[in-house]
DNA sequence: TATCATATAAAACAATCGTTGCATCGATCT
DNA sequence: AGATCGATGCAACGATTGTTTTATATGATA
């Protein structure tokens, strides 16, 4: 599991910092990873380490003897003293806060408490009722020919993101949206064996329940995100996973919802494994060779 | 230098506590060295745990089978969890417990894996570091002119959510977004006095780097949504907000970085509560006179 | 005291560890 | 194009790991 550990005052973290950028890719991908997880650093094996940083073992000593080190072997006792020796950080560090101006408490009191809060509401969707849901919704969708996702106002990032991973995996998503109000036209050749999955929260946008009303009388098969058993949508939808939306802000927060999508993912990229593998392979290749991607600041062009 | 410490509420502690007083002599000294010392036991060998506990090696593996386990690999891996899982608490409780099954329970155990680890990641977005790095940003943003939002690919869905729930503050944001190769065009009236908020992830979206890098020769305050210490937006960027991006699924995750973005909105409504009650009642007659929303199923048009 | 059962130490074992040398690949420069 | 150099993957190495087996020591019982 993936832990930013944020603050250890530490020096051997700075270094890798500070000479990142004269790496090799394979020696910053391994960086990389020590940076991202240096508590696995002093829990697992170098093998198991560099297996999960995907690059070679050797890649792991070379790391240290570009660090200065002697070997890796220094690398680990340092992450395993930075864990013996962190004072409990949390309470002590949440003291020297107290000290500062008001408007900046506040502040940080209100982000910890919306996220606190945000981390409890996405516990409570492994509970074994949601389970549930996700794994009826995954299979519906999965049988699917043809998945329409359909997502307006707020809930577009999900609509978005979730139709973004599926056209990693294939063309099997068709995303119902667009300028000039053609949002609905991709259903007009949407039939019995597709399905329609609809994310919409409360305020529930009009346009959003006219064309999954529309999407049920052509026969389509509807899966919805939504926020409540008493949504709009649940009257229509076979299938009707729920998402709490309160935060403790102004705002409803789409962050529940979001990680219901991307489960959603995870789950029909599990139907097969292979296959998603392949696909991803390929959509890489493909990104590749449009020069997509990059790992550092480019030089402008022209 | 022994420190009793982790007030883990721990089944194998408790287990070992139970039959203490059935073990022979060398059984219970290393038994009492796991007990006090059970950080070590995570971080170091069995060989130079037995060692440091004045017993020998094959000690602790009679240990281990004394406690009904299968070796003494399952102590140290018992002991690296607790310390994988020392700060959040309540996502570490409901970890514990698998149990196998069919396709559909792999499917259940997926989507509870993935969830618990999103969870805990936004938990710890709640440290105090990060705390510090949203109320910065939230500083930088706020003092901002127009914010400029950039988001890629993948991290269309932030950039999105970020300027939709801005513009019912206001008109201070502006999306970088569009089609035709235009999505930098925003930039051209931006200046010294503007910010520019940009979300990449790894892989970074190489017209990303370009366009901050460009808002960067222009003057811009920039603040990123990122994923590493050596993401190459943490060199060109005043404020870097780190989010974690690793999910038990083939994917990264956007929860994290989308769970920042919402914190961002709130803590920026935040700085004057009445404005932007104000502005949202303003935007919600403004939809209701479109009759952009409804709470229950409209009968179709035509 | 002789015998036996158990607890402990010592040694042997395969597996895995971190490391190193070598071959290959791809980029850069004559 | 050919040469050169660093980066990288691969395979083998000795060292060390956790475990198992064997031998020794210990202590109780008859």
């Amino acid at each position: 599991m993936g832990a930013i550990q944020m603050l250890q005052n530490d020096a051997m973290r700075e270094h890798i910092i500070s000479r990142f950028d004269e790496m090799s890719p394979q020696l910053q991908q391994a960086a990389r990873y020590l940076l991202e997880h240096p508590r696995e650093v002093a829990l697992v094996s170098m093998r198991e380490l560099s297996r999960n940083a995907g690059v070679q073992p050797s890649t792991m000593t070379r790391l240290a003897k570009f660090l200065g080190l002697s070997g890796y072997e220094d690398i680990r006792a340092h992450h395993a003293e930075a864990i013996r020796f962190r004072t409990d950080g949390f309470a002590a560090r949440a003291m020297q806060h107290t000290s500062e101006g008001e408007q900046d408490v506040a502040g940080a009191q209100l982000s910890r408490r919306m996220l606190q809060g945000l981390a409890a509401q996405i516990a409570q969707l492994s509970e074994p009722a949601s389970l549930d849901r996700l794994s009826a919704a995954a299979e519906q969708l999965a049988h699917a020919r043809k998945i329409f996702v359909l997502g307006l106002r707020s809930c577009h990032s999900v609509a978005w993101q979730f139709h973004y991973v599926m056209t990693l995996l294939g063309d099997k998503t068709i995303h119902l949206d667009g300028p000039a109000d053609t949002v609905g036209d991709g259903l007009i050749r949407a039939g019995a064996e597709d399905v329609l999955l609809v994310i919409s929260i409360n305020p529930y946008a009009l346009h959003s329940l006219e064309l999954a009303q529309l999407a049920r009388e052509k026969g389509l098969g509807i899966v919805a995100i939504t926020d409540s058993e008493v949504s709009p949508l649940v009257g229509i939808a076979d299938q009707a996973i729920l998402c709490s939306t309160e935060s403790q802000s102004f705002f409803h927060t789409l962050t529940p919802a979001l990680a219901i999508s991307e489960v959603l993912c995870g789950l029909l990229a599990n139907k097969d494994r292979t296959a998603a593998l392949e696909a991803l392979q390929r959509a890489d290749r493909h990104l590749l060779s449009l020069n997509t991607y990059a790992s550092a600041i480019p030089r402008r062009r022209i």
